[in-house]
DNA sequence: CGAGTAAAGGTCAAGGTGACTCTAACGTGA
DNA sequence: TCACGTTAGAGTCACCTTGACCTTTACTCG
């Protein structure tokens, strides 16, 4: 039963934010990458990750990764595929179960950089090591269907967050304009947000309403994965919405 | 980086075909279940699959331990999920990477069945080694959603069929009936099939026509997987289809 | 040869979606 | 202070898809 050489399990996270780009003005998708460090593709950037420790969950195993690498914890978490080919890695055979992970955007940028990680546009990356640019690829693909039938967007957002910034994450994820009073329309009906009777003041024009995800509706996924199949343990933080609001 | 208990990975699959249900009359989705012969679970009914070999590619264990337990080959064959829980056996820790086949009805009357291999109909299974139960659960839902948005259900059929064989294989998956005149609307705009010209000749009634799986249209979900994610390099079988086919 | 039945082609109304218009409500700057 | 620009938010209209249903065709079986 042991063999000469088994493989290797290693735990990877594709961690996906937005940012505004400086190229475009708008909203783009950015991800963080390591360097690194030793022989395979030494130099090179890479998906943070590393091997699986015996004793730990997968999902736990991706969390980690991610805190570790960038210091923040994910508001969604799910595993994505597990690439295993037998020439995806020099040396001994490396099985990589890789998760993708959504966090927000106003937390990617206190985000911890250093000379070993960095964030990089997801749609303009250089050469990655093993097969890393052909997951990226994969899990943007993925990123980008789910947006359609799911609500994984709010988690790119605070607790609270006003229709337009919603509609700015789909844009973004989508990389295409929305229009408006559409998107209004399929985000009330389909009752996946519920209305704080707040309003976000201080901005100019019409104050918008301020919305809040609403928990009750199982309006996602609900594959016999269990409750915590992408969404992870971590409660939401508190609102990181700096303008004041009102009734 | 070598710890003193590695996890362990396996490679099992979830197998499905159509065959006719004594009781109901109807078809519904039948899966082959092995006898556990070791001592984790001994006795009780595992899904087919075994060690990862050290030298082979994932998609070629699962259709390898696909071929050994039932003598088949299949016409679809994916990734499902890693399975990965602490818990989940007992002793040393087992990752199992999981796909999920589909094979010809047709075929799978002519499948090995010994004391140790049993086919058993996926909506009655007896209780399972490990966590198996769940995962066919997870796969079962994965079949019944994938049916509705990609024509995954041509792989139950051989090389050609009526629509109404079609309809058959999409009502036994989704346990509801379907409307014959919309099914065929739908499939017919949906571009997935071909005429071929020829009908079905022996059958009381009138003679229904006999259609292709449409090669040239991609309208599969093209995931960056590659192209034979999803699809095994396994060409269609020849029709098995008894009756004799006219002009 | 008539009865029965499925194949195959059609109609019709309801619901959803994209494109578009109109009014409300704020901050800003002259 | 007040017109202006801009976004929020509500509404309209045509088009397409979908479910329900109807009609005709074409075979086998008794």
């Amino acid at each position: 039963m042991t063999d000469p050489h088994p493989p290797v399990l290693a735990v990877s996270t594709v961690i996906f934010a937005l940012r505004p780009d400086v190229e475009s003005g708008f909203m783009t998708l950015w991800l963080p990458l390591v360097r690194r460090t030793r022989d395979p593709y030494l130099g090179l950037w890479a998906l943070p990750g590393g091997w699986l420790p015996p004793e730990e969950e997968l999902s736990t195993a991706a969390a980690s990764t991610l805190r570790e690498t960038t210091g923040l914890s994910p508001n969604y978490l799910e595993q994505l595929y597990t690439f295993g080919d037998l020439g995806r890695s020099p040396g001994s055979r490396v099985v990589s179960i890789v998760y993708w992970a959504l966090v927000q955007s106003t937390e990617a940028e206190l985000a911890a950089v250093g000379d070993n990680v960095q964030w990089f546009p997801a749609d303009r990356l250089p050469e990655l090591a093993f097969d890393h640019n052909h997951i990226v690829e994969y899990a943007l693909w993925r990123l980008r269907t789910k947006v359609e039938y799911s609500r994984i967007a709010h988690a790119f957002l605070g607790e609270t967050f006003t229709l337009a910034q919603l509609r700015d994450v789909h844009e973004a994820v989508l990389r295409r304009a929305l229009d408006p009073a559409n998107f209004r329309r399929m985000i009330e009906s389909s009752g996946t947000v519920v209305d704080t009777g707040l309003r976000l003041a201080g901005v100019p024009h019409r104050p918008p309403r301020l919305y809040r995800y609403n928990d009750s509706q199982s309006l996602t996924e609900q594959s016999p994965l269990g409750p915590s199949a992408g969404w992870p343990e971590t409660p939401l933080q508190s609102t990181p919405h700096p303008p004041r609001s009102t009734t």
